[in-house]
RNA sequence: GGGCGUUUAGCUCAGCUGGGAGAGCGCUACCCUUACAAGGUAGAUGUCGGGGGUUCGAUCCCCUCAACGCCCACCA
């Protein structure tokens, strides 16, 4: 232990840190532990992709999970904050599959499944998983032996038998559906993995031949390439101008394929030329108008999104290509009429970045029409709850339109379908076993569908595959009755569709129970201005950067000073040494605390030992305690840092410690002593309220607080607001204290006295305030640089020569020597004189109000009462003295 | 097109169920005062987006307009 008389003027966290989180992982603090809540709380940290590298949002998602996890462990919960990391199925392959093209300059069909998933699982090891060391660095207080992957074996196990269940219930099922096919990935992908991006394209105007005829349909598209798909063309049966067309053939230009003019009421009369060309193969609402009418359905893709042979000379162009070909072969045939600017929303994958193209295929669905509506009702009936309470709209509203979940992925990296087929008898079925033979015919020719699970899929079973589930022995070995449903579930709101959603309808499903009871949506990190961070702006900041430059804490403070309610958190880095500033200041508070521990006793006094700054100073702390505990309650952690800010700041440290000087510097080894204990005392309940917030700091500074019996500040309790440590009297008296220590200041250098110059002051006091004043002149005296203190009656007469101003109860008086700027001093006071009269005619105005005194509450009018009274008695007395300056 | 959100001091934001507006940073002046210059003391700054309404009283409730942002939804 450092020498506490010798303590480095500055903090440097770096040391602490290295220190501390050791001592606390080896030591076992993180493990879960019985306390005296007799309750557990638990959060599953959301398993950030096995490629990520951590950014401000999981820097955010750690602080505030790290957060709940201390508070509610020093609150005597057995915590259980458990860690893991996610496949990312299509995140990570993209990965391998980049460098493989880079270094080796070869595909994954090159290497082949088994070899590719071998080289990725090798990717894995060594790349894999930074993230988690960078979680420990932030503090994360994590119980590493619970570290889940979601390929672990009891993901595998849980997300097997979960498909082989429904599979067998009919809820998962396969279809032929028009799906979302990301041609980069060459996969089908879900709805929500589909980002409409608004793009400026063309509206192109072409002419359909009408059979037997010199007749034309002038037909306006986005899309000309996809006419070799056409089956139809549609017309509203209510549209005046072609209706009578329905029933007839318009012949596909450049195909010279004729197909039926059909009527829909789909079709928009405004829209376009109210003519719709229909391709019920790559077009969702055209493969509904399909469905209505029968109309066959042709493919025209290849899965790389090339057209395929239906496009004839097009055939293995890309659409965006194929689209400019056909353009200029229409107009050779004379069959354009224009192209209009149009802006419209355009499919984009979400991972990929490309045009996801609607396209025929088979894929698996689960069905999730019930299991969304329990979902709704569970969150309805509060069995969950959100905070803020605002995101359950946006929970709802996916939700109540569900469309059934297409959860197969044509990927290598994810866990395969548990499905299989023999070749003989053509018999499917699934199975959590693998299979060697066919169940029914017995033959050896059987495979399993090679497709892969979206990765939500198990992510959805999170919750309880962490804790062991299906397996009996692991979730009895890992607390699974404890520790679900789980406490708190942390995330942005980013994911409240992918991951949220999921998770309450597969846990609803499973175990009939919802997998958390609150769900802490926090806000993303944004830059300064508001803007997304992203790499293209270059506006990212990387917390591990911060970290080095201004310490774990400096940045959990920050990140948890701008967690509140908000949906967006603006991070400007001056803002984190803003708070690395405050740190520092606590780290100082406590080197003019250090010399004097030694002489502090174990216990505070008893309350009447205490004088009236202790007595205001233990209150303010508990004030202070009451507050913190409350907002850390609220998932407010924005106002818990702000009343930990303030307390230490405009009271600890500007008022308390600058009382405590003259006191430790003095002789009297009692008042010494008893100081010491409250400061000692006050200083163990400051660390201890922040460690949930920073806790290296906290924890170092305890390590120089505690008894060598007791334990780490980690395992301490966390303070509770005490009823027997309320003085409300103390606070109202040390508001006076402060109020006319501030002003003698104020007057002192509106005369530009140097602030180590002492001065005389006299002051003019009502009656009833003459006792407090005199109580405590010393303190006045030493706080405001004064050599003579007169307390005096109001009644007295005041001083030639001086400078003044006035409160609501008393005059004070700094007689001066030299030469006053009188002009300055004049308007100084008419200022303030102003600002009472503005506030009297308010007051007045309302009592005068006949309204308003027999409609208001009588506490209010009270109230204005006192205002105006006060005001009164301040501005007679300076307007008294104003006469004298003129 | 549907929904949500935001608009408060130069910047970032807080203001709980209506009683006359706050914080941090920044800024200005003065200070190397024996915990701290990553500091101290003092100070300035707001038509609480515009308009209307309810009320004795509106930053807060209702209506309306505007700007910005986000999410969902059809590539005619």
């Amino acid at each position: 232990m450092s020498d506490l008389n010798n303590l480095p003027t500055t903090y440097s966290p770096q040391e602490a840190e290295n220190k501390w989180y050791k001592i606390w992982n080896e030591g076992k603090y993180f493990k879960p532990k019985a306390g005296k809540q007799k309750k557990t709380y638990t959060i599953i940290m959301p398993p950030p992709n096995v490629t990520g590298q951590l950014h401000m949002g999981h820097a955010l998602d750690v602080t505030t999970q790290d957060t709940l996890i201390r508070f509610k462990r020093m609150k005597g919960f057995e915590t259980l904050y458990l860690p893991g990391m996610d496949h990312a199925g299509i995140a990570t392959q993209a990965v391998v599959e980049k460098m493989m093209a880079e270094e080796e300059k070869k595909s994954r069909h090159d290497y082949g499944r088994e070899a590719f998933v071998k080289k990725i699982w090798e990717w894995k090891e060594k790349y894999g998983g930074i993230i988690s060391e960078q979680q420990r660095t932030l503090g994360a207080s994590c119980d590493w032996d619970y570290y889940t992957f979601t390929l672990d074996k009891i993901p595998n196990l849980a997300v097997k038998k979960v498909f082989v269940d429904w599979y067998n219930q009919g809820l998962i099922y396969q279809a032929e559906r028009l799906v979302n096919w990301d041609p980069a990935l060459q996969s089908a992908i879900s709805d929500a993995e589909v980002d409409h991006i608004e793009v400026q394209g063309f509206f192109y105007h072409i002419l359909y031949p009408i059979k037997d005829s010199n007749d034309f349909l002038e037909i306006a598209t986005t899309r000309p390439e996809t006419m070799f798909g056409d089956t139809a063309v549609a017309i509203n049966p209510k549209d005046e101008r072609w209706n009578k067309l329905i029933g007839k053939t318009a012949i596909i230009p450049i195909c010279n394929r004729g197909v039926p003019i059909i009527g829909d009421e789909y079709v928009d009369l405004e829209k376009g030329t109210g003519c719709l060309k229909v391709t019920p193969g790559h077009d969702f609402n055209d493969f509904e108008i399909g469905k209505r009418h029968k109309l066959p359905l042709i493919n025209i893709l290849n899965p790389e999104g090339t057209l395929n042979k239906e496009a004839g000379e097009f055939a293995g162009f890309q659409c965006k290509k194929a689209r400019k070909l056909v353009v200029e072969k229409l107009k050779e045939l004379n069959l354009f009429k224009e192209e209009k600017k149009h802006t419209h929303q355009v499919g984009h994958g979400e991972r990929s970045k490309v045009i996801i193209e609607p396209m025929l295929s088979k894929q698996w669905f689960l069905n999730v029409q019930q299991m969304s509506k329990i979902a709704v009702e569970k969150v309805k009936n509060n069995e969950t709850i959100f905070w803020p309470k605002g995101w359950e709209n946006t929970y709802f509203s996916w939700l109540n339109s569900p469309q059934d979940w297409c959860l197969s992925r044509q990927l290598w990296w994810g866990h395969q379908i548990p499905v299989f087929y023999c070749k003989d008898c053509k018999n499917q079925w699934a199975s959590e076993e693998v299979a060697s033979t066919c169940k029914k015919c017995n033959s050896k020719h059987i495979f399993q569908d090679p497709d892969v699970l979206d990765t939500w899929f198990s992510s959805g079973l999170w919750p309880f595959s962490t804790l062991g589930w299906p397996i009996e022995s692991a979730m009895k070995e890992k607390g699974f009755e404890k520790f679900f449903p789980t406490s708190t579930l942390v995330t942005g709101y980013d994911i409240i569709f992918f991951w949220v959603a999921r998770m309450m309808m597969m846990s609803i499903q499973i175990l009939d129970k919802v997998p958390f009871k609150d769900v802490y949506v926090h806000a993303l990190v944004r830059d300064k201005q508001g803007r997304k961070m992203s790499k293209s702006l270059a506006n990212g900041i990387d917390p591990i950067e911060m970290v080095n430059l201004y310490g774990a804490d400096a940045i959990r403070f920050t990140l948890a000073a701008g967690s509140g309610y908000n949906r967006n958190l603006n991070l400007d880095p001056e803002r984190i040494s803003g708070y690395r500033n405050f740190i520092n200041k606590i780290w100082n508070a406590f080197r003019f605390i250090a010399p004097h521990l030694e002489l502090a006793q174990s216990e505070l006094p008893t309350i009447s030992e205490l004088t009236h700054h202790e007595k205001w100073i233990l209150a303010e702390l508990n004030q202070t305690t009451k507050l913190v505990n409350e907002s850390f309650e609220e998932y407010r952690f924005d106002d818990a840092c702000k009343t930990i800010y303030s307390f230490v700041y405009d009271k600890f440290c500007s008022w308390f410690i600058e009382l405590s000087k003259n006191i430790l510097n003095s002789e009297g080894h009692n008042d010494k002593r008893r100081r010491a204990t409250v400061l000692k005392f006050s200083f163990r309940q400051i660390v201890a309220l922040l460690h949930p917030i920073t806790p290296y700091l906290s924890e170092e500074l305890w390590s120089y607080l505690k008894t060598p019996a007791e334990d780490l500040l980690i395992a301490q309790e966390f303070p509770e607001y005490k009823s027997e440590l309320h003085f409300q009297e103390d606070q109202e008296g040390m508001n006076k204290f402060t109020e006319v220590i501030t002003n003698i200041r104020n007057l002192r250098m509106s005369v530009n006295i140097k602030p180590k110059d002492e001065v005389n002051v006299q002051i003019f006091l009502d009656t009833k305030e003459m006792e407090y004043f005199s109580k405590n002149s010393d303190e006045i005296k030493s706080q405001a640089k004064i050599i003579e203190l007169k307390l005096l009656k109001k009644s007295e007469s005041r001083p030639a020569k001086s400078i003044m101003s006035a409160t609501t109860y008393c005059e004070i008086f700094l007689p001066l020597e030299g030469i006053i700027d009188l002009n300055d001093q004049i308007k100084r006071l008419e200022k303030e004189l102003l600002k009472c009269e503005q506030e009297i005619n308010k007051c007045t105005a309302k009592l005068n109000n006949a309204n308003f005194m027999a409609s208001a509450p009588p506490e209010v009018v009270f109230e204005v009462q006192k205002t105006a009274e006060d005001n009164k008695e301040k501005a007679e007395s300076i307007r008294k003295n104003l006469v004298g300056f003129k």
